[in-house]
DNA sequence: TTGACGCATCGATATATGTCGATATATTAG
DNA sequence: CTAATATATCGACATATATCGATGCGTCAA
C-alpha cells in the first residue's frame, strides 16, 4: 500500500502536473482522439525531448494517475478518475482530523 | 501558486506522511497537549535524528500543510486542514474531469 | 549567571531523480 | 523486405534531497 508515496512522488515534479493539466483539456493537434492524448502531443506541448516524456509518462502509468493504451504506433493517455478521487478521500480525511476536535479521541485517552 | 507542488514535494516522502499520520493521532506520550505535538515526540516516534526531524517539519510548515507554534522551549505542530481540504479539491476537479464525458469540449472540436 | 534542555542551522555525504543523446523495439507504409 | 515513424530503454551527468554529527541560539531551572 505504497500507493500514496507513489502517486505524491509522481505529482511532485513540475513537468508531470503540466502533463496531467494538458491530459485534462487537450488541445485537438495531432493524435488526440476522445481525450486521448499521443506522447508527441505531450512532448511538443512541453518542450522536453522524447525520453523525457516517456520517462514522465511511465511514473504517472505506474503511480495509477494515467491509463495508457496503445493504438497502433501511438500510445494514447488518459487521466484515471478513481486513483484522483480515491486521494481525494485521503486528503478530507486529513482535512477533517481537527486538532481541536473535542470527540472522543479513543480509547486511551482514559 | 506553486502551492502544489510544494505540497506534493511534501508529501513524497515516506517519514513526512508518517508524520501526518503521526499529527492525526498522536499517542498521550510526553508533551503532546491537546492534540499538539512536540518535536521530540516525533523523534521518538520515527527513530530519526533531532536534525532530520527539524528538517522534516520545515518542509511541512513552507508547504503549510503544518502549523507550527513555540510554547516556551517546545515547538507545537497541528495539521493545517484548510490546505488539505483545498487539495482535495483540486483533486475531485481532475477525477472529475472524464476523458469520456460527452459534454461539449469546446468551439474547436468543429 | 550558569548549566541543561529543545530546536534550528551548517557542512558533508550517499542516494535519488530529471534530463538528454544514442540506440533498441515495434508498427506501418512502400 | 526495406524504410520510416512512434515509443521505450540505456548510459551518463547535473542537480536535488534525505540523513547525520557538530554547533549555535533561545529558554527555563537552580
Amino acid at each position: 500500500m505504497t500507493g500514496k508515496e507513489l502517486i505524491f512522488k509522481a505529482l511532485s515534479d513540475p513537468a508531470r502536473l503540466r502533463i496531467l493539466d494538458f491530459l485534462r483539456k487537450p488541445g485537438s493537434d495531432c493524435c488526440t482522439f476522445e481525450g486521448k492524448v499521443c506522447a508527441c502531443d505531450i512532448e511538443r506541448e512541453l518542450g522536453l525531448s522524447q525520453a523525457t516524456i516517456s520517462h514522465h509518462m511511465k511514473v504517472l502509468v505506474v503511480a495509477e494517475l494515467v491509463a495508457a493504451t496503445k493504438l497502433g504506433r501511438w500510445m494514447h493517455y488518459t487521466l484515471r478518475p478513481e486513483t484522483f478521487a480515491a486521494t481525494a478521500v485521503w486528503f478530507e480525511i486529513l482535512a477533517a482530523a481537527s486538532p481541536h476536535a473535542a470527540g472522543p479521541k479513543g480509547s486511551v485517552a482514559a
